[in-house]
DNA sequence: ATCTACGACTAA
DNA sequence: TAGTCGTAGATG
């Protein structure tokens, strides 16, 4: 906080050539326009663009915001309200970003306090909560009002605080067991018992470690001497003091007491007692310190050889792509599975860092493991920073200002990485650049990392490399069309050759009747042999559960999802019937509650089920799951992994997230159980993301030295997209993948921005979807505008949902001009008051 | 997002 | 008629 007066500074201005200045406030919510605040006079030289401020915001809030901008016109039209306070002294948010962050609310068709809100890890953004305190006139012999119970409580608890403290509503909620706690505040207030204020503080708070050392006086060996003969009756704690003079070498070195030790690591060894330390303190032999420390302890320096020697191959490729870089911002690097491009990242990364600016290097969730990041760190040390969606709040808060601060140069991290405060960019890196997860769905803003990324790039001139086995489709065509550069690697690193992959029919099969449940014989008796040969197996199901429909035999009833559209799926290990969607549960039911028919059963197969099935046919084998029911605890991921990687598991059996990334050496056999599933979905991006599925699940079969073998099962072999699997021939995907998106009118070519329509009523939301059809058919024209319709899961968590699509050139003023008439179109769609319950979403660039 | 003012509606 | 409920409208 910088509220004190600095005396160091110029002497204030005289009133006459004092300038009132105001600041355009970014506040984190979701409304249009930048508040304007005033600036107080005496504060003037405090004001930071990028720096955060609190202001009052309406009767009740107070709220902290961003400084976006400081001027002196003096709104016309209303009194601006002064900044309550300035916390940061230095920006928070750096100029490049507030630029970027403008962008996105304009591309994304958001809000800037939407961006804002994704943005910052929200222990910076500041908490605001009523807190009431005794009134210092109050006496309670002298009260005139009779006291209820729960007012003594609440009094009572205020007296045994210390002067000045205060109780939060939290807390008095807590105190009175009940949330019905402000009729009591309110009536306490009345009698003048206590007070209310607002308090608003950092939610970020430093790690402390609490350490001890020698009291100073027992520095010196004749002291030392002394207090051994005193303790020589108290052998724990004399055991004690020779554990701590063992760690720190107060005799070699007299300084080194200062820094002390972690008290933790003398309470906790498994001869010493916490009580005998305890007692040391408590006589003055040792003193007990905190010490503020980072979350990220400094790592010793880099310890792998920073020249580690790339292939052939690699290396000719890195020269391409800082080739391409001479003349192109953008470059594509394409390279099948397994052929080391982490490694050419690593070497552009340190040739980025040699040159002084700043590298971003991101990751999908899935992929962002602790084997990258640990290669990383061997490479980078201390100068590397990770951005997880697992960490704690104040673990990104240093992150954030280890960017800051410039202690992180190269940051690895997930979608919202793009947000960190970069000033000096001059390398990004977005590997796996085709995944649908850098795209943010839910809340706004609907933005995709890559696209954030190449935007961030052009403003801070820096260089974007991405990266794929299988690009999407738009990014190759930029590659093709010359816009970006284009680099590929066909080979695996060492000697890894492609998996060789198959197919199997399982309609010819269930014909001859040698499926074992979902398993044909090939692909039991591949895994057979595999174990037998000690390798290990992937089996790959895009669907988690047990079964996703249960039904009666006898009547057909299926349970289904109260708030939901869809039936639920069947859980064997909880015994519970879910919904995927929104997450309600019920007990598996036995009986039919419609017909009372016993004969009720699971219809379908997740990975639940593959792993039971598999565990009955091979006992031998050892199986493990891994979906998001099994990874949902903090380590479970990491444990699931390590167990495959020590081999202690054979078999793993997964949906998606055994797709990504994943580097196992002794994987020989990959089983994709049922292809169709994956193929038959209704968007104009099915078969793209079948294709970069099929091919990325293979890629996890055979590497270092092993040719590995996949298979395929599917009822229906003869889908075009199967050959250009089997024969790893991604520009044949590509060339054919174009063709359609160009007849058909999709991104490349056009741009698509999804509208959805959410009512509680289905009458309702189909009405208000047919008028925002109208008002954007009136504004963009009939044939830009598809639908409304029904998407297959027509209604999630009690909300029915009605979908338009719209298809505009891509031209950018035009682009700007049809966002502007969508907006105008959700506003007069808004005016109408039969849909005020209506929510209207645009999504630009859908997954 | 969240609060407030205002009108409508219900309980006595 | 007071108290409760729901919603349009503003927030600097």
């Amino acid at each position: 906080m910088s509220l004190a007066l600095d005396f160091t500074s110029p002497a204030p201005a005289s009133a006459a050539d004092r300038v009132t200045l105001f600041a355009d406030v970014i506040l984190p919510l979701p409304l249009p326009r930048l508040y304007t605040y005033r600036v107080p006079y005496e504060l003037n030289d405090n004001v930071v663009i990028g720096g955060r401020v609190i202001v009052q915001f309406g009767a009740k809030k107070t709220l902290s915001c961003i400084v976006a901008a400081v001027h002196e016109q003096a709104p016309k039209d209303y009194q601006a309200k002064y900044i309550l306070e300035f916390i940061d002294d230095a920006p928070v948010v750096t100029q490049p970003q507030l630029k970027l962050f403008r962008w996105m609310a304009d591309y994304y068709m958001c809000t800037l306090g939407e961006v804002i809100n994704a943005a910052l890890p929200s222990a910076l953004k500041l908490s605001s909560e009523s807190r009431i305190q005794l009134h210092p006139a109050f006496s309670r012999e002298e009260n005139e009002y009779p006291l209820t119970a729960q007012e003594e409580q609440i009094l009572d608890a205020l007296g045994t605080l210390e002067e000045s403290k205060a109780l939060t509503f939290t807390e008095v909620g807590e105190l009175l067991g009940v949330a019905s706690f402000h009729k009591v505040i309110k009536s306490l207030m009345h009698k003048e018992a206590i007070f209310l204020f607002e308090h608003t503080a950092d939610k970020y708070s430093p790690k402390v470690l609490k350490k001890v050392r020698l009291a100073h006086h027992f520095v010196n060996e004749a002291s030392l001497e002394m207090l051994f003969n005193t303790l020589t009756s108290k052998p724990k704690q004399l055991d004690v003091l020779m554990k701590y003079l063992q760690r720190v070498p107060v005799y070699q070195n007299e300084h080194a007491n200062h820094a002390g030790m972690e008290k933790a690591a003398l309470t906790s060894s498994p001869h010493l007692s916490p009580s005998a330390v305890n007692t040391l303190i408590k006589n003055g032999v040792l003193e007990q310190f905190d010490q503020i420390v980072s979350r990220f302890p400094l790592e010793d320096e880099p310890t792998a050889q920073l020249h580690f020697t790339l292939s052939e191959a690699q290396t000719a490729a890195r020269d391409e792509i800082l080739n391409h870089f001479g003349e192109k911002d953008i470059v594509l690097l394409h390279g099948v599975t397994g052929a080391g491009k982490t490694e050419i990242y690593i070497d552009l990364i340190r040739k980025a860092l040699e040159g002084g600016g700043q590298v971003l290097y991101l990751l999908p969730e899935i992929a962002l493991t602790a084997q990258i990041v640990t290669r990383l760190l061997r490479v980078f040390g201390s100068r590397l920073g990770v951005y997880h969606s697992k960490f704690s709040d104040n673990e990104r808060v240093e992150v954030w200002n280890g960017v800051l601060s410039g202690r992180f140069q190269v940051v690895i991290g997930v979608r919202s990485a793009v947000f960190l405060p970069f000033d000096d960019l001059s390398l990004i890196i977005v590997d796996e650049e085709h995944e649908s997860s850098y795209k943010q769905y839910d809340p706004a803003p609907r933005y995709n990392a890559r696209e954030v990324a190449l935007m961030m790039g052009n403003f801070q001139g820096a260089k974007t490399l991405l990266g794929s086995a299988t690009p999407a489709v738009e990014t190759y065509y930029q590659a093709q069309q010359g816009r970006y550069g284009l680099v590929s690697l066909t080979k695996r690193f060492g000697e890894a050759g492609m998996p060789e992959i198959e197919l199997i029919d399982t309609r010819k099969q269930r014909e001859a009747k040698t499926m074992h449940n979902h398993f044909s014989a090939e692909l039991l008796g591949e895994i057979e042999r595999k174990l037998g040969a000690k390798e290990q197996v992937i089996l790959f199901q895009n669907r988690r559960g047990y079964a996703p429909v249960v039904a009666c035999q006898d009547c057909g009833w299926i349970p289904k999802c109260t708030n939901c559209a869809v039936s639920l799926s069947y859980h064997k290990h909880s015994h519970e019937l879910r919904c995927h969607y929104c997450g309600y549960h019920d007990p598996m039911v036995s009986k039919c509650p419609c017909c009372g028919s016993r004969a009720v059963k699971t219809v379908g197969f997740g990975t639940e089920k593959i792993e039971d099935d598999l565990k009955i046919m091979l006992p031998q084998a050892n199986v493990q799951r891994m979906d998001l029911d099994t990874t949902r605890a903090k380590n479970a991921y990491q444990q699931i992994i390590g167990d495959f990687e020590k081999q202690n598991t054979n078999v793993l059996v997964g949906t998606q997230m055994v797709t990504k990334g994943l580097d196992f050496a002794n994987v020989s056999l990959v089983g994709i159980i049922n292809a169709d599933s994956i193929i038959h979905y209704p968007d104009f991006r099915a078969h793209e993301r079948a294709y970069q599925m099929f091919v990325q699940v293979s890629g996890r079969a055979g590497r270092k030295g092993k040719k590995g073998k996949v298979l395929i099962q599917t009822a229906d072999p003869q889908q075009v997209i199967f050959d250009k699997v089997i024969r790893n021939d991604y520009l044949e995907f590509y060339n054919y993948e174009i063709m359609q998106r160009r007849e058909h009118g999709y991104p490349p070519f056009m741009r698509v921005i999804k509208m959805t329509v959410k009512h509680m009523e289905q009458g309702l939301c189909e009405q208000a979807a047919i008028f925002l059809t109208q008002e954007l058919v009136e504004r963009l024209g009939r044939t830009a505008v598809l639908g409304p319709e029904a998407p297959y899961i027509f209604r999630i968590r009690n909300f029915f949902i009605q979908e338009i699509t719209i298809k505009l050139d891509r031209a950018h003023t035009v682009l700007k001009h049809a966002k502007q008439q969508i907006l105008d179109a959700i506003d007069a769609c808004k005016d109408q008051k039969e849909f005020k319950q209506a929510r209207f979403v645009a999504d630009v660039d859908p997954m």
